[in-house]
DNA sequence: AGCCTCTTGTGAACTGATGCACAAGGTGTC
DNA sequence: GACACCTTGTGCATCAGTTCACAAGAGGCT
């Protein structure tokens, strides 16, 4: 079986939607997957599946398929699923106070354990079972909930500062939703995410197929 | 010059951030921006900076730059953000009423002009600004108010129904954080976030890093 | 004018990901 | 036991995207 270390990245983006995928098949009943089946659930393509899951070793059945609930396990177990990773949520705006709800979040692994906020008002208060801090608060807090996961969702000025703090924390996994770039050092993974950024690409195509209509 | 559509769209996802980046240099002042600046603006290489440009067809100036008001110009004219793009949300839970009310949107030329939700109690009100209507409406919406993107934030259950409705009423162009596969015929372009499936993502490489770091 | 310095634009090598196509291997039937 | 039928696992060709490295062009200084 293939170390941990040598899955792709394209595939580790991947195995969290067979996980999903795997959802359509209730737990505790034998059943099996095809490669075709699971490449429908997670809108991929079936040989991209085959060759994913290789990467995990191999464990399908030639002429049959994949055992649905051992492989949820082996997926499980490659993604570490199984450990609980808390998170704290910077900046209860709007989208803060979303994502500190966000049940999806929860669901999966990953309980909001502390959001923190500049606002005086904010702070000290409970926001959906949610505490909120000073931002100060941050490095005292990531010690003392063991938070592994930052999420940033401050205005565009206040998130490196932000991030800084998580770093020195001693954070090493930040997910960003402000629109800015942010530094860290190498072993900080970072995913960013900018809403509008996302709307823009979907504005190119709007753009470019109303001019390839007109012409 | 390169036509639009042979813009690669590893490309075109970068186009919004160097137009971010851009946001450093004052509006009306002259002033010139290295391929090196600009990747640290935006967070890239200087080489695909340069690459990325020169799809656009060339406007820098060897031994000097690019002239950072026109390079905006010329970014804002392929991606086509002159226009006003509407969007509605469709779902209206805390991540809906996040991105109905998020500044970023409107400011970026996607003006939230409607929203839709099932539940009884908020049908016919208006949040933030924006009114919400029945599901039912939406084909109505959509040609109402020349619509021209979907959000879709309704549970997961629903999203299909979600997006068939709009692509029926002639959405093209469909942003969605449902936690589940959308289909849709090839013209309808859709971008899919799911904020569960990047922090699992980050989730995997703590992971990792914990299994290297005890090994 | 000549030279030096700077930065672009791009050919070319490289890397990673994708998708095809088929042999290998397993199941079930007669 | 032999045969027909599936579906996996993977070698290989292909493609898209990234990065290097450098010639070509532009400005400024003496």
């Amino acid at each position: 079986m293939a170390p941990l270390g040598r899955i792709p990245e394209a595939t580790v983006a991947r195995l969290p939607l067979y996980l999903r995928g795997l959802d359509a098949f209730p737990v505790g009943v034998t059943a099996t997957v095809s490669s075709d089946e699971l490449a429908d659930l997670a809108g991929v393509n079936a040989a991209k599946v085959r060759k994913d899951l290789s990467h995990l070793g191999t464990y399908g059945t030639r002429g049959v398929g994949y055992d649905a609930t051992f492989l949820r396990f082996q997926i499980s177990q490659a993604l570490g699923v199984a450990n609980l990773w808390p998170v704290v949520v910077c900046g209860m705006g709007n989208l803060g106070r979303a994502l500190a709800n966000h049940t999806g979040f929860t669901d999966r692994g990953f309980p909001v354990v502390a959001a923190t906020d500049s606002d005086p008002n904010k702070i000290g208060t409970i926001v959906d079972g949610v505490p909120v801090h000073a931002p100060g608060e941050l490095g005292d807090i990531v010690r003392r909930l063991d938070v592994a996961i930052g999420v940033i969702s401050t205005p565009a000025e206040a998130a490196q500062g932000t991030a800084d703090a998580l770093v020195a924390a001693g954070v090493t996994s930040i997910m960003s939703f402000a629109p800015t770039v942010l530094f860290a050092p190498d072993e900080v993974e970072i995913r960013s995410v900018d809403l509008a950024t996302e709307l823009q690409i979907l504005g190119f195509h709007l753009h470019r197929n109303r001019i390839a209509g007109d012409a």
